[in-house]
DNA sequence: ACCGTTTATGCAACTGGTTGCATAAAGGCG
DNA sequence: CGCCTTTATGCAACCAGTTGCATAAACGGT
């Protein structure tokens, strides 16, 4: 379970509250982690009452803004949970579910929704290299750096695939719409 | 949410029981979408509750089998499904969230865990691309079989994927232990 | 025939994540 | 100033999936 360890990360960059936190959750950690501001809030109380974090503003009430902080317990557990081994999670898609559906029923209109995948992917993918092409221009960098863009990247690799299966399973499709239409 | 289709499809494919399903899904159809035996029961009663299944076997209580098929209701209903859109779900990996929370706290144990990871994915590419020699090995197919193949190369292509990111993250976390042990 | 193991079915409790709604304060505008 | 919108926080209910345990029948060796 990540949400935690994801807020950690987060607030180490730069502390902040929760609404922040859900914005970068929108952006940069949340290509690949996504949470909602109630998963945000719930875990945010949830780590303050383990004392992994700590709100830095004054308490006020709703509608208020309260900024945290990690503090060293919440950096131990953090590296703690880091180096934790992990069993890779079997791949786990609705598409492959109805393409095997497709396979038993015949054709349905699964092809154009296939279709309306790969504009998204295309558009992710764009998405990735342009900020690639910002953020990580040059070879040499360091630590911090190289690793953030090996996050990056997996994200371009996996939009690629994506691309790629979806043509692939296009062609399949449409071919079979022509021959029995 | 896809298994209550997942079973249709299998059930479609073959009638069967809830034993030989939970078996089913640890291979083929489970490659792409796991399920506990506790899942599939549950399922299978609201399925047959739903009127999309309907039980075979005399009725016999516990610790007998009971083998189910479709009705036409159930078929109906998973051609609605199939050609029903669905927004491709963002990636979501906890390794990305280690990789960042590595990159913020320095080094950890990250890299064995990766190693181990590899090993893993190669093991399941192998058995991938086994089942593919021996399942399609020639080119012309049925739409029928040329889908199945289609998804098991969804399979090979995710795992070469993994393969190459683990081989790139690897060479990045090992880079630095040496530049800095 | 008996007893231990395996197979098949099932309940109950829990977890992580989602959805829908509520409320307090701040900000912008006539 | 008063009003409407936006931002920030939060509760409660729900949903899919997991875990731990239980029980009934069948199987297999002695």
């Amino acid at each position: 379970m990540s949400l935690p360890h994801a807020l950690l990360t987060a607030l180490l960059e730069r502390p902040c509250s929760g609404s922040e936190l859900a914005g970068r959750f929108d952006r940069s950690i949340g290509f690949f982690w996504q949470a909602t501001h109630q998963q945000i809030y719930r875990e945010l109380k949830r780590l303050e009452e383990l004392g992994w974090i700590t709100a830095l503003e004054p308490e006020a009430g709703r509608g208020r803004k309260r900024a945290y902080q990690v503090l060293p317990a919440g950096r131990e557990e953090l590296r703690r949970w880091t180096g934790e081994a992990q069993e890779p999670k079997p791949l786990r898609d609705e598409l492959m579910v109805r393409l095997r559906a497709e396979a038993v029923i015949g054709p349905t209109d699964l092809v154009r929704d296939i279709e309306s995948r790969l504009a998204q992917h295309l558009e992710k993918l764009a998405l990735y290299r342009e900020i690639e092409r910002r953020d990580f221009p040059d070879g040499a960098d360091s630590r911090q750096r190289e690793l953030q863009h090996l996050v990056l990247q997996a994200g371009v690799m996996a939009e690629t695939l994506w691309v790629d299966f979806c043509r692939k399973a296009i062609a399949v499709l449409a071919a079979d719409y022509k021959n029995k239409p």
